[in-house]
DNA sequence: AACGATCCTGAAAAGAACCTGAAAAAGAAC
DNA sequence: GTTCTTTTTCAGGTTCTTTTCAGGATCGTT
């Protein structure tokens, strides 16, 4: 687990590493608000820690800047403020959590652990395969920074397409089955139709993943990485 | 903020009910020990007001079984003896603070506050989204230098969807059970027209935030700041 | 090349979810 | 009681989803 300390205070930032260095993560510090989001949008960040006071850019400048990227790393800010105005604004602008200084240690690390842990159990929910990423509770579809929305059908149909094995093929007959039920009315071409609605979304979100019509068989995904 | 009152006397009860009510909570009255612990358990409210003579199962039952069940309700308990040992013995089982009676409403009223405030971040005055705040004790919402007053259902409905983890979205069923109770018959378009109902108020105070119906999922929050 | 089987997709129809004005019902205030 | 506000209910309209249909494209086979 790699955490990016983002504080212009070098005391506090070399403790703050020192300590979580203790617990096993991969820790790095940097000093203002600038390189904070430049480091966090390298990706290569499980979560990070946020002061709110930074020289250049302020700590909420930076979150809503790493959420409008797309980036769902997880945040922990750190203020001296107790104002509930800034612990509303800082979750308002992407923050996960929020910590007022002092602090204890523990207090800490119980919260980085919360949030690495949250961040582990909205990954079941979310699909991915190639370049796509489906969100099963927000129904989403996205693709780099791109997004759709999806219908009900059309979410069961991918998620579907999406969690099969490596170049699996699967039968119309099948995707009957699990999406509108054994005992339907749906014939092969329901399925076709919706083929044809998610193809027309991947052509939107500019995908690499192809659905490939196998002949008489089924379809299948395929991703062609450039 | 919805709270639970669980007292026999009838004149009381709906007395305190009234008395929460007008300070805007949403304020539910039971009258034995039984229905006390049921309606707790169902985990829709913030609080509970608690007598402990009751028919049935006492106030201490209660109290203690609710501990039992891991629920971390705050409850004020009521009663009339004036003893110490019921006091330890009310806050050995669970309760979090006690009053005796005859109290006058100021007292109760400073009580339920103190107990939602210890209850964590959770009784802020006044939140924050976007160019909104929305005042909790003054029941108004404003934008910039226009302002309107909720009703309490509105003022309930705002507060859930202002207090949600940015990009949240909250389905009407969950609406359903902190606002109108997990037991109630309210349906989906009770929910749509408050949803229609502060839609038009947003739309007065020339808001940018905007409700997002978010297709058979719920709602959302959106700020679209220019 | 010709044929049948399969697949694709635009468009229309049918259905479901959502929105909202208006009025009735319920509750508060006077 | 009367008036005002709040809440609920209802009905019709709008928008999105799902199904259906029909004609065209593609593929494999002969």
């Amino acid at each position: 687990m790699r955490i990016l300390v983002v504080e212009d205070e070098n005391n506090l930032a070399s403790a703050l590493v020192k300590l979580l260095e203790g617990q096993n993560y991969l820790a790095e510090a940097v000093h203002d608000g600038q390189s904070g989001l430049d480091y966090a949008l390298s990706g290569q960040y499980d979560a990070m820690i946020l002061d709110v006071m930074l020289p250049g850019l302020s700590g909420f400048e930076v979150a809503s800047a790493l959420r409008k990227e797309g980036l769902d790393l997880p945040i922990l800010m750190l203020t001296a403020r107790d104002k509930v105005t800034d612990k509303v604004r800082g979750l308002d602008s992407g923050a996960d959590d929020y910590l007022t200084k002092p602090f204890t240690t523990e207090e800490l690390l119980a919260r980085v652990r919360a949030l690495l842990r949250r961040q582990g159990a909205v990954q079941m929910d979310t699909l991915t395969f190639g370049d796509l990423s489906l969100s099963l509770d927000a129904s989403t579809l996205s693709c780099q920074d791109r997004q759709v929305r999806l219908s009900r059908k059309e979410q069961e149909v991918m998620r579907i397409l999406m969690s099969l094995p490596p170049s699996h093929i699967i039968s119309k007959d099948e995707l009957i089955m699990k999406v509108w039920g054994a005992d339907s009315e749906a014939v092969d071409n329901n399925v076709e139709a919706y083929v044809s609605f998610l193809r027309k979304k991947l052509f939107y979100l500019n995908s690499a993943v192809q659905i490939v019509a196998q002949r008489r068989l089924g379809y299948s995904l395929e991703y062609t990485a450039c």
